[in-house]
DNA sequence: CTCAGTGCAAACGGTTTGCATTCCA
DNA sequence: TGGAATGCAAACCGTTTGCACTGAG
């Protein structure tokens, strides 16, 4: 449910991505450390050019590519999760702490909302099973009107 | 589960296709019925560059811009649907006479597998209604390891 | 005849890569 | 202090667009 992190969860984030960076013998550079910054105070999902503009904005500047090279290892330690709203440009979320969800996305307004996995991933094992597959992992996204442009539209 | 296509249904396909044309004062040209026969002669699931590739083999000279022109045609007329496997590029598949179905995609092998998509569609209904939510379409796509693989794994 | 449609090549936009320089471990 | 990481710019790659030419209606 992505909401403001609480600084709880920024220490928790911070300790994660050392962690990894250790167990990967990969370095803790400044640029890194910068982007997480930047990445705990995004809002719920983000694309790769806002992040690079937040990071302006402060002031820092860090390459495009730096910016391109350290998500991924945000995601390999389990900080970020990368979801695919737009066919266009990958969005990140917030991973850590959340619970399995999946998304609708309203085709008007472009409003995301998340909700809980645990049915869709019931059906997804059966449908799976019946095909003698396993299932790793799902991508599950509704596209529709939003409440809020249904009402829009009453008038 | 686009198997391959009967003659019979290769004639739906082209009048539909000129009746969609017609419909929408779009001509009909060569290059356009020449990209619909490839299409029909397509395996279950292409990209445009492969739709290219079968007609430069056939000798035709057709423009990679007009295959990008074209294909929108066909989706609107009802003839090819799109998908999206991966993230780099569209793939469609042939829609006429098809029931609504998802995919199940190998990490390994790239194998796709169709499944009815008549529960995924209640339960998505159920989890729109929850929120609010107007569903107009969906995507839902399994990623994990088929049973080819897992078998020739068993060495 | 006229204007939609074409082929070509150049442009686009998100992402990746090559390379000389910087700076952690 | 050596090799990983950085910033910059150029390359990439699927897709789109501009433009002079062609051909369907």
């Amino acid at each position: 449910m992505a909401r403001k992190l609480k600084n709880e969860e920024k220490k928790q984030a911070e300790a994660s991505f050392q962690d990894y960076l250790r167990r990967h013998h990969v370095k803790l550079t400044s640029p890194r450390a910068e982007i997480l910054q930047a990445v705990l105070n995004m809002g719920q999902h983000f694309e790769a050019e806002q992040l690079l503009f937040k990071l302006r904005q402060r002031g820092l500047r860090v390459g495009k590519a730096t910016i391109y090279r350290t998500l991924p290892l945000l995601v390999d330690s389990g900080i970020l999760k990368q979801v695919h709203f737009s066919d266009q440009q990958a969005h990140y979320e917030f991973a850590l702490g959340e619970l399995p969800h999946d998304h609708m996305v309203c085709r008007q307004c472009g409003r995301i909302i998340e909700f809980s996995s645990t049915r869709v991933q019931v059906l997804r094992d059966e449908l799976a099973g019946e095909h003698e597959f396993i299932p790793l992992s799902h991508r599950f996204q509704i596209s529709g009107k939003c409440s809020s442009c249904t009402a829009a539209e009453e008038s």
